[in-house]
DNA sequence: CCTTGACCTTCCAGTTAGGGGAACCCTTAT
DNA sequence: ATAAGGGTTCCCCTAACTGGAAGGTCAAGG
């Protein structure tokens, strides 16, 4: 199979699939015109990593859960580890922008919106009053 | 006040703020010595931006937030329009995230999580029966 | 005067997970 | 011969910074 079968059955760009074999996830053979040739085996490792993309796991959680896949004598222990870290991850996540929700829309609800340059919400991020957001991982970018 | 000032009173890093000045957020001044020198607007401005960024605008959300502040004869109307935008990205981010989340946690659950390789996680990631995710701007990243 | 240390400067590279596009090769059909 | 529709490599771009190197400035101490 070419890179445009596999980008088909796959779901996945070739851009994307070609992205995967730089950094390692996927080995495809080269036929003598140099074109990849990837085995039903490749297109499972990409159907994997498209589903484990589109559940949020990074690329690096991606790369061990295939070597766990391809590991038959694997500890579920260690899969779930990463499953119930993501999931860790989700959560914080989650809160965060709930967090942020909840300030706007409260915000949002203040502010008239008409053509009048009162503003609530510019008063609130002009506000000296909020604690200094110093350290922490910037996440919602 | 040099750099350092304004980085602990605002609580952005320094690195933070030569990066604000680079892409025209703030233009402080210059002393004799090359360093910057910055006035109580400046700060000001860093304030707000930091809240701004606190609360998940993206820089250029950033960018015209400060103008409309800045500009007395601005109507109410354009800043609302700005957050609720915001808004309905960050609650088009949080249904995302639910979604993986809810999937995630089931499949943890299901999940021994022992030494033995038998693991329903990665089954389902192995599973052929997924939606070939093709189009839509992956954002979980 | 010299040094130390804390500050400041610029510039370059790296981060995530690819996307866009150029320049070029291979195959098949017309 | 040429056009269309694959494929290839290569490099630059994204957001919003962060880290680090190499070097200039300033105040204090010996």
């Amino acid at each position: 199979m070419n890179i445009g079968d596999v980008a088909r059955l796959s779901g996945l760009p070739a851009k994307t699939i070609r992205y995967y074999e730089d950094i390692g996830l996927v080995a495809p053979l080269r036929s003598t015109n140099g074109y990849r040739s990837f085995r039903e085996r490749d297109l499972h490792k990409l159907a994997f990593l498209g589903r484990a993309r589109s559940l949020g796991f990074t690329i690096e959680d991606c790369r061990g859960l295939l070597e766990l896949y391809e590991d038959s004598s694997r500890a579920s222990a260690d899969v779930k580890k990463i499953a119930r870290e993501h999931l860790e991850r989700i959560d914080a996540k989650v809160e965060e922008l709930l967090a942020m929700r909840k300030t706007l829309s409260h915000l949002v609800h203040e502010c008239a919106g008409d053509n009048r340059p009162n503003c609530p919400i510019l008063d609130d991020l002009a506000s000296c009053s909020h604690a200094a957001p110093k350290k922490g991982k910037r996440v919602g970018g």
